[in-house]
DNA sequence: CATCAGGGCCCTG
DNA sequence: CAGGGCCCTGAT
């Protein structure tokens, strides 16, 4: 990869997110795995954006608390964005960090319940945040794929290092997404070269269908759960297991809990029941009844809580479970 | 050294 | 509808 893209121009915002919206909670999510476009500490994000064929570098900042929040934005770039192509982005950051989604009934239905008060009281305002395009979401869920977190991290950035690019603003350096067109033209062998395995044909035949434009993301955003479910699972390598996550994470379908994937089952079977496994059925009952409406909503807050705690202290068994 | 499963999915019988 | 195969890696 090439020396980063220098971004020396600056616009900033004040943004007003819908309450309640917990910065840290929303801009990082402790639970997936480190990449390199994206650098978090506490009240500030930086992270990079590829959008109408340039490179952005956008930096977050905490000026708010979760009943009142404010976050101030600044997008960098190569050369002044104008005024209108400023307001784009920061509507598409409105919809990436998820900003306007109402989720206050929620909070205070469950503030109090016995599973789930504790995190929603250290975290009310978590939502779902895609923060990334569908395209880019895709391309991490195909590298998740049938493989452990480390492999995960050697295979993104692998693509990020042969296709993507690196930006440099606000004194950090960022890998920045590769778009659909500079991806088409790479051969399958070329891809397994990455040691992405057998999954390079499902990023080709991704990235075909979006240079292609077979696929509307903004169109989708918005639309009934099984539509959005049909258009996603037609594209080759997106299963199940994808398509719940997008639906939830990429598509903001609170409700959309049907499986609980297998290291899944085994981290919430302790969490909940204090046993080492129990069916999946189980697990999904407990959602179902107590939460409907809000049943990924609600597995995300203890997720979430979580791995927060994996942050501030050592988690032995969880640590067993994760395997970097 | 060999074997195996991993934060799935496709395809076949 | 169940089950084998798939790329590669690190664990055993």
């Amino acid at each position: 990869m090439a020396l980063p893209v220098e971004l020396p121009a600056s616009r900033s915002i004040l943004l007003r997110p819908r309450a309640p919206y917990h910065f840290d909670a929303n801009l990082r999510k402790p639970s997936h795995f480190p990449s390199s476009d994206t650098a978090w500490t506490p009240g500030t994000l930086r992270t990079t954006m590829f959008w109408g064929d340039e490179p952005l570098g956008l930096r977050f900042r905490n000026r708010g608390t979760p009943w009142r929040p404010r976050i101030y934005l600044t997008v960098y770039s190569r050369a002044a964005l104008p005024e209108d192509g400023f307001r784009r982005v920061a509507e598409e950051v409105r919809w990436r960090f998820n900003l306007d989604q109402d989720i206050a009934t929620f909070c205070r239905c469950y503030r109090d319940n016995r599973a789930l008060g504790p995190a929603v009281r250290r975290w009310r305002g978590m939502k779902p945040v895609a923060a990334n395009s569908l395209y880019e979401t895709l391309m991490v869920y195909v590298v998740l794929q049938n493989a452990v977190v480390r492999r995960s991290i050697q295979m993104l950035e692998a693509l990020f290092q042969r296709f993507g690019s690196r930006a440099a603003f606000d004194g950090h350096a960022l890998s920045v997404f590769w778009p659909p067109e500079a991806l088409v033209a790479a051969s399958e062998e070329e891809l397994r070269s990455l040691k992405v395995g057998y999954r390079a044909r499902t990023l080709k035949r991704i990235t075909d269908a979006f240079a292609g434009g077979e696929i509307d993301e903004i169109a989708l955003r918005g639309a009934p759960k099984e539509e959005v479910a049909q258009a996603v699972s037609r594209l080759y390598g997106i299963g199940p297991a994808s398509l719940e996550y997008l639906l939830f994470e990429d598509f903001y379908f609170l409700d959309a809990l049907t499986m609980v994937p297998p290291w899944e089952r085994k981290i919430m079977s302790r969490l909940l029941f204090h046993r080492t496994l129990v069916p999946e059925a189980r697990i999904l009952r407990f959602f179902r009844e107590c939460f409907p409406g809000y049943e990924k909503l609600a597995f995300h807050y203890m997720w979430e809580d979580l791995f927060w705690r994996r942050d501030r202290e050592r988690v032995d068994w969880l640590e067993r479970e994760i395997r970097r």
